[in-house]
DNA sequence: TCTTTAAATGTTATGTTGTAACAACAATGA
DNA sequence: TCATTGTTGTTACAACATAACATTTAAAGA
């Protein structure tokens, strides 16, 4: 499969996805979410702004990229990652399978972002060491700052 | 033990650390530290500037605290934790032991952070699952976004 | 269809966080 | 003393994020 035909099935499902959830997916919000998935990285509301513009003619400025992209956040087709104060797209649209805890390997050199899945024994055990202090977790996200496999170490 | 002499203990033993390491803990970086450590929880470089001015009476403008927070971390005194952009006061700057790779539950409601040690064979188990992808952890510390036992869920 | 209402987007301004660049001052050693 | 280095002061600015209000578009009901 192609990645432009990934992104346009992904495009797709994130359509039927809004759809059942009551709301919609507008034209803005297509374009964010395409750009998202067209530069395979995290980007900041800002660097998405430019993309879109530079790279796929669409102006949106960063007021409604905001926006934009809280809405798509509701709707678990973006991923907000803390760590970065980027964005990126979920990895799970095109494809079926739920996910339950998303984990991130976020490149601190190049942004790449892999979304990855570790054995729930880990995010239980993690959960267990918060609750002996009172603690406990707010979102069941974990990020992790990596250097990936293109950049130097 | 009161947690006026916890504070001072700190400083004694941060004072004798940096002098160890061929650096000085100057006035200035005294009191931020001081700040941080009476604050008892996470804050921001310009929260700790109005802190250290308004509770301490020491005027210290954002971009010293910048510097001196650097300064600070470098001795490992003090963490950034990069989920919340805060800075914390290490909690082992008064007690022996050292500690190996940090973890933070951050409360997010109220910024109280507890510094943890979570079994190591979390963290493997995370650095294998990275490897897996490609990816290595560039920083072996864990964030966590938490709430904490005073603040309602 | 027309009107009303709500939702989405545009626009401007401003607050917050972080860094760059250079000046001034202090401490140290030759 | 002078030169060097390290620390802090100061100003400016870049990047990130949100507030407030105007305008446009879409949807829903009469």
């Amino acid at each position: 499969m192609t990645r432009e035909s990934l992104t346009s099935t992904a495009l797709e499902r994130a359509e039927k996805h809004c759809k059942e959830q009551g709301s919609k997916l507008t034209d803005k919000r297509r374009q964010v979410l395409s750009g998202l998935l067209a530069s395979e990285k995290a980007l900041s509301a800002y660097e998405l702004s430019d993309f879109c513009r530079t790279e796929l003619g669409h102006n949106i400025l960063p007021m409604s990229v905001y926006r934009i992209l809280e809405f798509l956040e509701e709707q678990n087709l973006v991923h907000r990652l803390n760590l970065a104060n980027k964005y990126v797209a979920c990895s799970h649209i095109a494809c079926e399978h739920e996910h339950s805890s998303p984990q991130f390997l976020i490149c601190t050199s190049c942004h790449r972002v892999e979304e990855v899945s570790l054995p729930s024994s880990v995010m239980s055990s993690i959960e267990g060491g918060a609750k002996n202090v009172g603690y406990h977790l707010a979102r069941n996200q974990l990020e992790l700052e990596c250097i990936c496999s293109d950049c130097p170490a």
